[in-house]
Parts: structure tokens; sequence; C-alpha cells
DNA sequence: TTTATAATTCGATAAGTTTCGAATTGATTA
DNA sequence: TAATCAATTCGAAACTTATCGAATTATAAA
């Protein structure tokens, strides 16, 4: 991972409404392991305060930033969150942090 | 913290030129616990591309998420990174991927 | 097949961001 | 003290973003 693609994850994550949208995918994604359910936009949408469209916009800035993939289930859209990118920000963000012994 | 703080203080690293300069910020701090030597300001502007009123405008972004802090040395200004904040960030992004035994 | 529901696209607007040059401030050096 | 160098402030231009309402598409249910 370069400072490019972390930048561009980041700025997917740098808006509230979309970051909230992103952790309840996540969390979601946890659960679904367990109960095998999924994780329908439709109820996140109603929890956060606004529009479908500006649901649909933020969804397609996480698609993009690789951090979700979306699924169309009939009539409804699932989503899950990209588990293996979000540990490769956090070793990222990890090693500014850390002394380097190279 | 909150998703509110959290957004801030990735909206401030959602910028490439900013996430570089804290990047360079937050190494030099690990060094400086080793070398005794400072992180000046001056030495990163020069490896970026950018002016110095855009350093100095990406600088206050930084400090007000709490990423760093800055301390004028007489005529040189010199940065610390806020390791401790970047810890808690690390932690709640980590939250969202790990199963949640509570 | 009509109706209803979920989601997307489009166009627009309001607000925010990045960056710069010019002018200014703070501190050191000649 | 004058000149110099680092950094900040200010104002403006160019660009990006968040959000919405209206219209459209996709699917399911009546």
């Amino acid at each position: 991972m370069n400072t490019t693609q972390l930048t561009k994850i980041l700025k997917a994550l740098s808006n509230q409404t979309r970051l909230e949208l992103y952790l309840q995918i996540a969390r979601q994604s946890e659960a679904d392991f367990d109960t095998g359910c999924e994780c329908f936009i439709t109820d996140i949408v109603g929890s956060l305060n606004i529009g479908a469209p500006t649901v649909s916009h933020h969804l397609k800035e996480l698609t993009n930033a690789d951090l979700i993939t979306t699924v169309r289930r009939g009539k409804f859209l699932t989503a899950t969150a990209n588990k293996e990118i979000m540990r490769e920000v956090i070793e990222m963000l990890s090693e500014s942090i850390t002394p380097n012994f190279s």
C-alpha cells in the first residue's frame, strides 16, 4: 500500500455520514459471520439522517476506495466490508508510529 | 474516541500532501527518540512540492486534529506527532473489523 | 398487468478545500 | 540597524464535495 491509495481510502472515510455507513457495514459483516444474515442497506439508511440518493453516492465512494463490495439481492442491496484492506490501512498507520528496526 | 473525532482526524489525513507531511513528522518523531535531533519543518518543506503558505495551512489542519504539535525554535518550527491519538484511531478502526465478544 | 418499493442517475446548488502570490510578522545574522 | 530567512496571514481563484428533488430503472407483490 502506497500513500496514494491510503489517501484515497482515508478520504472515503473522512465524512461523518460515510464513516458511520462504513462502520455499520463492517460491524454487520462481523455479525453475519455468526448469524448468516446479511447487511441490507435499507436498514442502515433508516438509521442515518440522509436521503437515498446521498446514500447511493456514499456507497459508490466506499466501493471506489475498495472498502466495501455491494451485491443486489432482488429488490435490496447488501454490502460487505473488505477487511483485508482495512488491515493494510491499520498496518501502514501503525508503522508511522512504531520504531522501525530496519 | 467517537465517530465525530475520528472523522475529524481522518479528514486531516485525507489529502495526499498532508498525509505525507504527517507521515514524515511521525517517522521523524521516532528517529528523534534515538538521535535527540528535531523535526524541522523547513527540511520537510523542501521535499514536498508545495509552497510555504500551503504547508502552514496543512500544519494548522494537522494541529487542529490533534495529530501533531508544533514548537517554534527560534527562526524555525519543529513538529512532533501525537502518537497516542494515532493509537486510538488504530484501535477504533481495528474494532470495526474485529469480532466483538461483549 | 398494475402498483409499490429499493436504488440509481441527473442536474443543480451551496459549501468546503487546496493552492497561490503578496504582504506581514518574528527572529537571526551581518 | 539593516538585511535575511522562516513562517504566517490574507484574499482570491479553481476545484471538489455533500446534498437534494425529480425522474428513471429494477424488482417484487397484489
